[in-house]
DNA sequence: GTGAATGCAAAAGCTTTGCACTCGA
DNA sequence: TCGAGTGCAAAGCTTTTGCATTCAC
C-alpha cells in the first residue's frame, strides 16, 4: 500500500534535481541507464508520470514530447529554435497575478513558454 | 510550383476561422468529414502543418496532441481540467513586453497556457 | 499537360499498459 | 511474507511519410 523506495526511483529524482536541461523522458532514460544499465523505459515513464501527478516535478509539452523539471515553482521557459534546448527565463511573480484575479475562470497554474533564440545561439550563430 | 486551392484546404480554413474551440487535428478531421466524406486524415494533418508553418494559423501542444487556432495574435489559453476544453482568456499586451525587453535571449513568440477550471465548470460542477 | 495536392496504407515516435517476476519494507 | 515496483513486450494514439492517382491551374 505504501510507496516504496527503489534505486530506479531514487536515481530519477536525483537526476532531475541535478540538471537544468528540462529533459524528455528519453533523455532521463538514457542518463539513468549509465548507472542502472538494466532499467526499462517503462519504469522511467511510469515514475515520471507518477512524480508529476504527485506534484513533485513539473511536466510540460514541447512539440509532441513531454519535458520534465524538478523546479515546480512557476517560471518561464524559452525553447530555442536553433539548438532546441529549453532554458529558464526567471520567475513570473507579479506577472500572473492579473490573470488569476481578473478572470472568471479558476486559474490554478500558469505556464509560460517563449519561442525564440537563446542567448548562446544569438551570439554564436 | 504555385500553391493550389482545393476544396479540402478551403474547408479546413473555413472551419478554423468559424470556431473558437481550438480543435485538435482529429476534431478538424471529424468536422470536415461531414462535408467532404472522402477526405483523408493525412490531408488534414498535412494542411494543418502547412498552414502553421506559413503562420496562417497557430499550433500548440496540449498534452500529447496539437491544437490549432486561426487566431494568431498572442493570447492566453486556459485548459479546463474538468471538461478538457481550451478557452481564450484575452490578450497579453503589456504583460509580455517585460520578457522581450529584459531577457538576454531573443523572444519571438510568447505562449501562455493556464491550467485550471473554466467558468462554466466552476459554476456548474 | 503538369505537378501540387489528395487518398490510402504503412510507418514512425512517444507513451501507456498487461502480465509475470522481483525485491523493499 | 506480499504487494508495490520492475522489466519486457505488445499495444495505443497522434502524426508523418511513400506512392500512385487525381485534379486545379
Amino acid at each position: 500500500m505504501a510507496e516504496r523506495q527503489t534505486p530506479q526511483k531514487r536515481k530519477i529524482m536525483e537526476y532531475l534535481f541535478s540538471t537544468k536541461s528540462h529533459p524528455s523522458a528519453e533523455m532521463v532514460y538514457e542518463n539513468i541507464r549509465e548507472e542502472i544499465p538494466g532499467i526499462s523505459p517503462a519504469t522511467v515513464y511510469r515514475n515520471l508520470q507518477q512524480l508529476a501527478i504527485e506534484g513533485k516535478i513539473q511536466r510540460f509539452s514541447v512539440g509532441k514530447e513531454y519535458r520534465f523539471d524538478a523546479e515546480t515553482s512557476e517560471h518561464v521557459h524559452l525553447i530555442c529554435r536553433v539548438c532546441g534546448r529549453v532554458v529558464d527565463m526567471g520567475f513570473m511573480g507579479e506577472l500572473t497575478k492579473k490573470f488569476k484575479e481578473k478572470t472568471p475562470h479558476k486559474v490554478e497554474k500558469v505556464q509560460i513558454i517563449c519561442h525564440g533564440i537563446c542567448k548562446d545561439c544569438k551570439r554564436g550563430g
